[in-house]
RNA sequence: GGGCGCGUAGCUCAACGGCAGAGCAGUGGCCUUUUAAGCCAUUGGUUGAGAGUUCGAAUCUCUCCGCGCUCACCA
């Protein structure tokens, strides 16, 4: 039983009293005619004289109000933006605009019908004759007040800030803050513009299991979950891989999903515990193509969302235009750690070597767990403007093919854009017998209780053994990119709820509600 | 999980060992073109929870809850 704040006891009592006037404080329709941004456009088309022809019925959040008494302003807002209200005793009594003053609160759902106009100020505005309620709120917005400076910018007072608070409660934060908004108009824009890309070039939109009897593609840890009927655990993909890989077996050439990969693994600014994952996978293509498809995708969908090559990101301008630049991993490494992966065949070396500069790594790192130590360590912060690695350690790259005249190195790249990994992408293994030597080596390579070992998939190899075309593929993590496009440094303000610790019981902490 | 920091009214924040406050929101009043409308008055708190130190704790200590930054793991 919700217990109710001094100032939700004051909105139940006007509740009772609109009740009693005979207005139903959530009538079941509602009417409206222009949203408020088409209302001023139709206004400013049919010029000043015309427009006040016009007769509109508008609907929308009460966001501000400002009785005076024998007149009242408002401004609603709806999903268009806001539209002043006006009422005045003349038109429709002393009575209605004290039932509005009185009856009606910030954050009520109305519908307001009359004529436009524009105030001595100059602002287009609803002279209002006739209104209604449409939904009474019992309890306040955490509502910001916005001050419209004389230069035209707008100056936010006491806006909802508290990121714990924003993310529990994303409706509240939505309702109030227009630019969180925005982020998620942003957000469906760029998946809208990569499935448009990806479609155009060919290929098909699929959907593979997310429950699954046994997970790879990655290393990562997965949750576990147990169907009961069928008496075995079931994991959380990891990754699309394995699934997709099955496909061109079937001879389907260009796949690919966007959907969520669940990883039980540490929560950042930049991991939550879901997130959302675009792999494609395409026949007889090798990674140079994929890299060049990359590269189009990219540049295409900031064009199509944003308008440009170029974007502002924390304190960089990242421009996305092809080509990017492309660096070879151990070069890189080299040129930023003064390491030479290639002097050091195995870890013991490799360990020494990294110790030299300074680093402490783990002492029982593999020889590619090391170099990717040397990656993030040393080359990753350089790496702003997209740039893409490539050439990578075979033995942290279980899925992909060897360079044919290198078996020790896979034909495999990362693209790292503003000094983060943003996809990830190689030559697939179509051979079922290296992958299954693959397979193994992994399992020897990474101790028992090592939980990121890949556990050997025989339905996969058997998939395989029928014949796999060669292939490139592709992997990237959706909501890094929109964290690119939106400008924003968390992840978690990118997600519409991530995830959080349930909240502690009733009055524990300032956000528990109530 | 480790380290550092934060949590005060519905929102944004003061007070930092000595009477818990302000602005906005709310409530009552005045006000017929305002726009953070204005003016007058006024309500609102177990200072995240619990324990301890002290004559006295929002403030110092400890435990717990939640969040942030960071390290480790990972996309």
């Amino acid at each position: 039983m919700a217990e109710y704040t001094s100032l939700e006891k004051i909105r139940l009592q006007k509740i009772e009293q609109l009740r009693l006037e005979g207005v139903d404080p959530y009538p079941t329709r509602a009417e409206r005619t222009h949203t408020n941004l088409e209302a001023i456009t139709a206004f400013e088309k049919a010029g000043e004289s015309a427009g006040s022809e016009l007769k509109v019925t508008l609907a929308g959040r009460i966001r501000g109000v400002r009785p005076m008494g024998k007149v009242s302003f408002a401004h609603i807002e709806d999903g268009s933006g806001r539209m002043q209200l006006f009422f005045r005793m003349n038109e429709i009594g002393q009575e209605q605009v004290d039932k509005f003053n009185k009856l009606y609160d910030l954050g009520d759902f109305i519908q307001a019908s009359g004529i436009l106009f524009r105030t001595k100020t100059g602002e287009i505005t609803l002279h209002v004759r006739d209104f209604k309620l449409l939904a009474k709120a019992v309890s306040q917005l955490p509502a910001a007040k916005d001050e419209t400076l004389p230069d035209g910018s707008v100056l936010r007072h006491a806006a909802l800030e508290d990121s714990e608070l924003r993310a529990r409660q994303r409706y509240a934060d939505l309702a109030v803050n227009p630019e969180v908004r925005e982020t998620f108009r942003i957000r469906a824009a760029t998946f809208k513009a990569i499935r448009e890309f990806l479609e155009e070039k060919g290929f098909l939109e699929v959907e593979t299991p997310v429950l699954q009897p046994l997970y790879g593609g990655a290393a990562a840890r997965p949750f576990i979950t147990h169907h009961n009927e069928l008496e075995q655990d079931m994991y959380l993909r990891i990754s699309f891989e394995l699934y997709l890989k099955r496909l061109l077996v079937g001879n389907l050439e260009k796949v690919y999903e966007i959907g969520r990969d669940f990883r039980n693994e540490g929560v950042s600014y930049k991991h939550n515990p879901e997130f959302t994952q675009l792999e494609f996978y395409w026949a007889y293509a090798d990674y140079l193509q994929v890299m060049e498809l990359t590269e189009q995708m990219i540049s295409f969908t900031a064009g199509r969302v944003l308008g440009s090559q170029k974007i502002k990101y924390q304190a960089n301008e990242i421009d996305f235009s092809p080509p990017w630049k492309r660096l070879e991993l151990r070069t890189g490494i080299r040129e930023t750690s003064g390491v030479d992966i290639a002097d050091h065949p195995t870890s013991e070396s490799l360990q020494k070597a990294i110790v030299k500069t300074g680093k402490k790594p783990d002492p029982k790192a593999t020889r590619g767990k090391l170099i990717d130590y040397l990656l993030s360590e040393f080359l990753e912060p350089t790496l702003i403007q997209p740039t893409f690695l490539y050439d990578y350690p075979r033995d942290i790259s279980p899925l992909a093919k060897s360079k044919p005249d290198d078996p020790m190195t896979v034909e495999r790249f990362e693209a790292y854009v503003a000094g983060f990994e943003l996809c990830n992408a190689f030559t697939e293994l179509n051979d079922p017998l290296d992958q299954e030597q693959r397979f193994l080596e992994m399992g020897r390579d990474y101790a028992e209780e090592d939980a990121e070992r890949h556990p050997l998939d025989e339905d996969y190899l058997r998939a395989m053994r029928y014949g796999m075309p060669p292939n490139g593929g592709f992997g990237m993590g959706m909501d890094r990119l929109v964290m690119l496009f939106t400008n924003q440094h968390s992840i978690r303000e990118v997600l519409l709820f991530p995830a959080l610790r349930k909240e502690g019981s009733v009055g524990q902490n300032r956000t528990g509600n109530k």
